[in-house]
DNA sequence: TAGACAGGAA
DNA sequence: TGAAATCCTGTCTA
């Protein structure tokens, strides 16, 4: 193999794998990597991916060939691929599919492996025998417990050998749906190309095999859609799972509008109303609800009693550990779990993979920007000085006492005043993490402030304002990271976040991805305090630094730009030359 | 019988 | 690392 120093990438035989940030073929080579890597840290020029079990396993789930992806690595790096590399990656591709669960021809389930041996050697771990049918035989491979499913699969996981699940569901209640191909205001409307993708990939295999795993589609790119051609698709009855009722209700609306389904067909189960209907909404805390710790779960019979032939789990990044215990009981029903990261703060991916399915559809966010199906968004970081009344106080404290200093400088109102004039023509949203904070600037500002204890009423007519245009700019503490009704706007300014959320950063830039009808510029801008004196970075900026992972990953590189420049550029026929400024007006 | 509110959970 | 939001239920009031 020969040595190209001309390639954009390094991979290094401690699993990371370096590329070059200001290389012609970055995007190319970045979009393929995602597939199969993770990105770790982004400095500047370079970006850091670390190749996981996990991350191959995915891309072995979603039909990847190890064989490609090594070719892959080989015509694109400077040096030759590390061999230990290369076999880890033959090895963990690979390795999804030596182990499958199947059906034994009799209504049971055995585990079977592409070698005897390691199914001998697995088949004798406590941990699994005990999920296993103690004295029935298979010539197949091993009986297992068929409430086992589950279980059995994540402990396979944990120990490097995840399993293909080709056991087959239970055929649920057949529902006839179809998606409505004209809307209630006479719009056409159609599975736009990447959802039908998305549908297919999840089905495929039909209605014996295809059934479980993740698409994963940003904000705004129709997550609901693909739920619905699902359902279409699989055409059972169906237990939808949301994060709230905001998102339960829009879930039935969208649903009566988009296809065929009736209103008694369509039952919400939550709190206030409990219908269970052939397409039942619900909430993840309705089934996790318990009075106290010791006592048990009341509604989780939703799950078993009803002859559910699909279960979609919304925004499957939150789902609550409860609910994968149940879904581990459950898994000859048909899961499909949509999110826009499939990031869990908490570290349970495993968990995600194991018990909902692998990761079947996936696309760089960035790429639905040319379809026009997700606005155009530029990042902006954009990097203030700490009050200097404050400095003492920011070297005394603690590392969370510092990380509140910096997120609460009083030095972030002038740049947010000067953003909001910078975009005087603007829809604004200004997102952050303290109410304190966000009252302040609120107040500096004029603008209206919605937190959790805005009442529902007052929140409706502020949106309403907003959408309207009456109000231009909207000050929203952690409400706006869930809230499914805030209304778009085209420029959105976080002044303070959750330590190191790449969650958060994705769903607050989500914010502005709906195309806009006018000019369909969006900016995004996160204001974070500058390190100062002795310390390189300030502790916000070491957070910032990690927020901003995924959405590099993406596709959406972060401008750093110095608060002092906001003053200069205020006006915008006076940009400086040279560089591509942001007009949004 | 609806709405407001407090309390506990994760 | 910690703050804030949400939900569900039960109770109280009108």
């Amino acid at each position: 193999m020969a040595i190209n120093p001309e390639n954009p990438l390094i991979v290094q035989s401690d699993r990371s794998i370096i590329l070059e940030a200001d290389h012609p073929r970055f995007g190319e080579v970045r979009d393929r990597l995602m597939l199969f890597a993770e990105l770790e840290k982004s400095p500047e020029h370079i970006h850091m991916y670390r190749i996981t079990a996990l991350s191959l396993w995915n891309a072995g789930a979603s039909g990847a060939d190890a064989g490609e992806i090594l070719e892959f690595l080989e015509e694109v790096s400077k040096y030759p691929v590390p061999v230990n590399i290369a076999k880890e990656i033959t090895d963990a591709v690979g390795s999804y599919g030596r182990l499958e669960l199947i059906g034994d021809g009799r209504g049971g389930i055995v585990l079977t492996a592409d070698e005897d041996e390691l199914l001998e050697r697995l088949g004798e771990l406590s941990h699994i025998e005990e999920l296993l049918l103690p004295d029935a035989l298979s010539e197949k491979g091993l009986p297992v417990r068929p409430e086992c499913r589950g279980q059995l699969k994540l402990v396979l996981a944990k120990l490097g050998y995840p399993a293909r699940d080709l056991a087959g569901y239970r055929e649920g209640k057949n529902l006839a749906v179809e998606l409505s191909d004209t809307l209630p205001d006479g719009e056409p409307f159609g599975l736009r190309s990447y959802q039908r993708d998305a549908v297919e990939a999840f089905y495929a295999g039909g209605s014996e095999h295809g059934g479980s795993g993740v698409v994963v589609l940003p904000c705004g790119a129709g997550k609901t859609i693909v739920g619905m051609g699902a359902l279409a698709a699989v055409g059972k009855e169906t237990l939808v799972l949301t994060t709230n009722v905001t998102a339960l209700r829009q879930w039935r609306r969208e649903l009566l509008e988009k296809t065929t389904l009736t209103e008694d067909q369509v039952g919400e189960y939550s709190g206030e109303i409990k219908q269970i209907r052939q397409v039942t909404l619900s909430t993840y805390q309705m089934l996790t609800y318990r009075k106290s710790k010791v006592d048990d779960f009341e509604h989780f019979k939703l799950f078993f009693e009803n002859p559910w032939g699909l279960i979609i789990y919304d925004e499957v990044h939150l789902l609550p550990a409860p609910v994968f215990r149940f879904t581990a009981e459950i898994q000859a029903t048909r899961r499909l779990g949509l999110t826009a990261t499939l990031i869990r703060e908490d570290g349970k991916e495993k968990e995600v993979f194991s018990l909902i399915g692998p990761r079947k559809y996936d696309v760089p966010w960035r790429s639905l920007e040319g379809g026009g199906w997700i606005a155009d968004a530029e990042c902006v970081e954009v990097r203030v000085e700490l009050d200097p009344e404050l400095k003492e106080d920011y070297q005394l404290a603690g590392r969370r006492g510092k990380f509140r200093i910096a997120s609460e400088n009083p030095f972030k109102m002038e740049a947010i005043k000067n953003l909001v004039r910078r975009h005087a023509n603007d829809h604004i949203l200004i997102l952050g993490q303290y109410l304190d904070q966000l009252q302040l600037v609120a107040d500096e500002l004029g603008a209206p402030l919605i937190t959790g204890k805005t009442p529902q009423q007052t929140r409706d007519e502020l949106y309403g304002g907003f959408r309207s245009g009456e109000i231009r700019t909207l000050v929203v503490s952690k409400v706006g990271n869930f809230a499914v009704d805030l209304p778009d706007a085209n420029v959105a300014i976080q002044i303070s976040g959750t330590f190191g959320s790449r969650q958060e950063e994705a769903q607050r830039l989500g914010r502005i991805l709906r195309p806009k009808q006018d000019s369909g510029c969006a900016v995004f801008y996160s204001l974070v305090t500058r390190g100062s004196g002795i310390a390189a970075s300030s502790r916000e900026q070491e957070f910032a630094e990690k927020r901003q992972l995924f959405l590099t990953e993406q596709g959406y590189p972060y401008r750093i730009i110095e608060a002092e420049e906001l003053v200069e550029t205020v006006e915008p026929e006076r940009e400086r030359a040279g560089t591509k400024e942001v007009q949004c007006s």
